[in-house]
DNA sequence: TGCCGATGTAATCGGCTGACGACTTGACGA
DNA sequence: TCGTCAAGTCGTCAGCCGATTACATCGGCA
């Protein structure tokens, strides 16, 4: 499954044109890493152990106490964003909700972001650990970025209401398998999303009582 | 233990977790399914052992194989519904929102409606039965009941959105603990709510495209 | 060249799990 | 009184898990 364990096009110095790269500490960690992040977001965090992990990269299940001491702490590696995402900040408000849904519905985005999805962390929140990782990259990752671009003083709990939706979404698609919205095309949902977070995301109309 | 001239049958269901009930299979059997209920809703589906429930009723392990047949077919009867619930069929189309999210959000509510709640199902949808059970139960006890007194050709569409969004909220409030979420007061939710779920459950406006 | 640390491997340990079979206990009827 | 059978108990098996240890091997450096 390792798509990059057969062929030593990687960084670093390549004086070996053929053969398996072997004794490579780096490039073991990153294969572990990697196949940890295949393996969460094919079958859910609690459904991972060490030895798929390590069979999967194509190294030995010992490897993973040698360099990362636990499995907990590859995983937390694992979960953890490995680029900064812009889209939240930079998408204009009224697109907003449709990059969202779209980001969050992406069967075929790479493992790191499907692994790291809310959906993802809210269905593996079985132990304290992923309940808390969830909690931060919710928090870091969506709620501060969305409240910061809305008005008004409950903005951060309208920002999770957005996440909310989102993640039941994805759960029900996704996972479930829901009839209707399984089988309901993403512009349709959109047009939905776009009317659910509406009141959410644009100020305050001032014909509209408060009450 | 012959002082007792007379022994009246009373004790037939009397809602005791505690008490060496002897020899009732009927009794041990309804003792299984309570604790495993109580397990579920406390620690989630995929946390829950045959040992775990069996010391938890009292019980002995290999009872749940006597009555049940393996973990799999206790687990799918005690996520059953214990009772019909008309909640969405007989509460007033503009007290809905908030009534469904007061229910989904109780964490008073009985055991048995907890473990068989929409959130409790999404969050152990680690196998194939489970979720088929999940998606068996959105749809018989929510979908269709709330599609069937909405308005529209896509109604069990904007249903089901209505399901993600009580099941996001439950998930992200409940488990994840949510900074804003967890601090909401219900009622202050509950606005918020009723203007994402407005525009799903309303009757189509005549001044809006359908397209 | 020969050493030695870094890298990788195999085997294993203790624990928990679902599942099963053999056994014991108790109640009830002939 | 005693046989029978359901109800309940006990011990165990096989498998997977996280984690650890002892050992084998490669490769750079003195």
């Amino acid at each position: 499954m390792a798509a990059e364990a057969a062929v030593p096009v990687d960084e670093d110095e390549a004086p070996l044109p053929l053969g398996p790269r072997r004794r490579d500490a780096a490039a073991t960690r990153e294969a572990l890493l990697s196949a940890a992040r295949e393996l969460i977001a094919r079958d859910g965090i609690s459904d991972v152990s060490t030895r798929d992990v390590a069979a999967a990269a194509g190294a030995n299940q010992a490897l993973v106490y040698r360099y990362f001491g636990s499995k907990e702490a590859l995983l937390v590696e694992a979960l953890q964003p490995t680029e900064p995402d812009s889209t939240i900040s930079e998408t204009p408000l009224a697109e907003l909700p449709r990059t969202l849904l779209r980001r969050a519905l992406d069967p075929d985005a790479p493992a790191d972001v499907r692994a790291s999805s809310m959906s993802t962390l809210v269905a593996g929140a079985g132990t304290e650990l992923v309940r808390s990782i969830a909690r931060d990259r919710i928090h870091a990752g969506f709620t501060t970025q969305l409240a910061g671009r809305l008005d008004g003083d409950d903005a951060e709990l309208r920002a999770e209401l957005v996440a909310a939706l989102l993640t039941g979404i994805s759960s029900l698609r996704g996972q479930i398998g829901t009839r209707a919205m399984a089988g309901a095309d993403l512009d349709e949902l959109a047009i939905h999303v776009d009317r659910m977070v509406a009141p959410l995301i644009e100020p305050a109309l001032p014909g509209t009582a408060t009450a």
